[in-house]
DNA sequence: AAGCTTGCTAAACAATCGTTTAGTTAGCTA
DNA sequence: TAGCTAACTAAACGATTGTTTAGCAAGCTT
């Protein structure tokens, strides 16, 4: 009964869902085909539209979910910490890994521009909004140094942080070196790891 | 005859190349057409064709010019200054003016990634490295505070430029105030804007 | 067993893409 | 004036695009 449930409605939209992340992060919204998403996903392209209406709603949905994505590793990682910038260090962390490692759908976030979308860029903007709100709190508790401004130099990190893709290379050691990088542009020291 | 010339070689291709430049830089390379482009140079799609055999030599014929044109006002931006600190916030400032108001060939370089079109990575990255062995020559310059990567402060430098023009709003004031946040990011004092 | 719904396939749709082709005009040369 | 070349235009090319359609098989319901 379950399993025919399972069989029955085999929920194919997280596999689409899954497959339109792959492509959209690794080659962007436009030079992605519906029948490379049906593909990757082992459906017909007409079965795509059984379960979404239009390639713009495919992008949204992933958009949403990478969105969801980052702020749950975001979340994860400042839980029980207290001091604002070790949180601030975790948050930077776990940006990274979810951009650069973890999740394609966090990716999609940073290679797809909501100006690439004429139609959605309102909405995509909003879904980004969400997560830079959670990071403007966090950048709230750190003590900046004198004269810095934290509006732009919340924007500057974000920048550095979403253009990391475009030079990062796996093989090249870890990310702390990174982390302690972008830390030390606040003016904080990198020695606090002893977090973890 | 000096008219007759002028007329008669009609030299259409800069004109291409502006065309071209705008609206990859609006909308991205995919997402323009060689219609698109004809249609801003106010010529047929086929006269395209005369002066350039394909859309992709359309590209990196922009992109060669667009980081030229950054080159370009990077070097006289940096004329006669003899001070690292502000040769370098000169040479940041160059660059934000080139991305976010003069140049629709410089933005090119920020819009389109190399990635994006695979049959011309590698073409595109040289261009881009250009710019950016530029840069860091210009950074060995700079006494960074102790513990800094030069390498990786260049790479948070150059992301956080280049993510300029996806918050950057023309209304909102002059870019002096970007420029500083910048610099306090390398521990650089925004106050000598003696220079000029 | 009959009928309905869910989830798909195979095939086609019109539109649009980068690009090509054939023909035309204007100016230069001889 | 005749011919040549540079610089186009108008029209079409085949391929690919997002999307739609018609049909079918399997399970659920009654």
């Amino acid at each position: 009964m379950a399993a025919t449930i399972a069989k029955r409605q085999a929920n194919r939209l997280p596999a689409l869902l899954d497959a339109a992340a792959a492509h959209f992060a690794e080659r962007g919204y436009h030079a992605t085909t519906m029948r490379d998403i049906a593909q990757e996903a082992g459906v017909t392209p007409g079965a795509v539209y059984f379960h979404v209406p239009t390639k713009q709603a495919l992008l949204l949905a992933v958009y949403a979910q990478g969105v969801d994505r980052i702020i749950g590793r975001f979340e994860k990682a400042l839980e029980g910490q207290r001091d604002p910038n070790i949180r601030l260090r975790c948050a930077i962390m776990a940006h990274l890994e979810a951009i650069l490692d973890a999740s394609a759908y966090a990716r999609v976030i940073v290679r797809v521009l909501p100006e690439d979308i004429p139609e959605a860029t309102n909405e995509l903007k909003l879904q980004r909004e969400r997560y830079e709100s959670r990071l403007r709190s966090l950048l709230a508790e750190v003590d900046l140094p004198a004269g810095r401004d934290p509006k732009l130099a919340r924007l500057m990190l974000i920048g550095a942080l979403n253009w990391t893709p475009v030079w990062y290379r796996k093989s090249a050691g870890s990310l702390d070196g990174i982390v302690n990088e972008y830390l030390a542009s606040f003016g904080l020291s990198p020695t606090p790891l002893a977090g973890k």
